[in-house]
DNA sequence: CTAAGTGCAAATAATTTGCACCGCG
DNA sequence: CGCGGTGCAAATTATTTGCACTTAG
């Protein structure tokens, strides 16, 4: 009923049967640039006519997640969890800062390195990780000081 | 009513009420040594005959947090949020074993470093950090090579 | 006194699940 | 065919909230 195609292949892979259902979910999350929720999934589809139950995407989503495709970043303000879908996305850090929410993504091969190290010593397959560093980038501290001597 | 101390410095610090209830919530918070939840709070007060609704505590973590007494570490199984106490333990990350939620915590001082650096050269004052390293733990592995066998 | 805090129970809301039907392989 | 997948609606469950009552300051 399908064609064999990228989308097929993931399923496949898995050992999953292929239905139109996932084959639309799978289409979908490819085209989120950023973060999404379950909420978005089933939206962007009801929005765009294709058949799918909320329960089809809140199974899918962890088979996605263990399979590698997507990934968990966080909860939004409203609980939700927020996925990324990793391809659409190459890897990444952040600093952010705390004052003027600004964000610079930056990427450290030491580190990464380190990580690797880290994981092997205590055993563990690393399969991700998230880092974030928090603090005051320059504008913000130049007007800090400036505020300083009211 | 209650003297001053320890625990009512900290509420005090933040303009809140001093009550029992508040008092025990920070009693109990600075005897878990490891990372807690809500319920947890709730059922060590009330195995301990102290009167505290669920509430009052779902009301007073989120302030706790806000005032970088207690910290948000993610959620674990059942999707409880996990703190953890910052006094308490002294910094270090995380990995979180996908599987089982195992979580081990280590501190690596030559990543610490590094981002040090990484601050530094974008500018930044460093104030903290969150590190998370997510993958599969040595028994993990060990029961999906099992299974893999079947 | 009075604004903030509390406890209860009811509300909320994301996610999960039971079950009868459907359709891929 | 048979079992995995689906949709619906009902269940679950952590957290939130309305409200009347209490209490710290």
């Amino acid at each position: 009923m399908v064609k064999d195609n990228l989308f097929t292949s993931y399923l496949k892979k898995d050992g999953l049967k292929i239905t139109n259902q996932r084959i639309n979910i799978l289409k979908c999350i490819k085209l989120f640039k950023n973060h999404f929720n379950a909420e978005d999934v089933y939206e962007y589809l009801k929005k765009n006519l294709k058949e799918v139950s909320r329960a089809s995407i809140y199974r899918m989503l962890p088979l996605l997640k263990k399979d590698g495709i997507i990934k968990e970043v966080g909860r939004d303000e409203n609980d939700k969890i927020i996925y990324e879908c990793v391809e659409n996305v190459p890897h990444h850090d952040h600093i952010v800062c705390i004052k003027c929410g600004k964000i610079i993504e930056f990427k450290n091969e030491k580190i990464e390195k380190l990580q690797n190290d880290i994981c092997m010593q205590y055993k563990f397959k690393l399969l991700e990780h998230n880092m974030e560093l928090k603090g005051i980038c320059k504008e913000c501290l130049k007007r800090e000081k400036k505020n300083d001597i009211n």
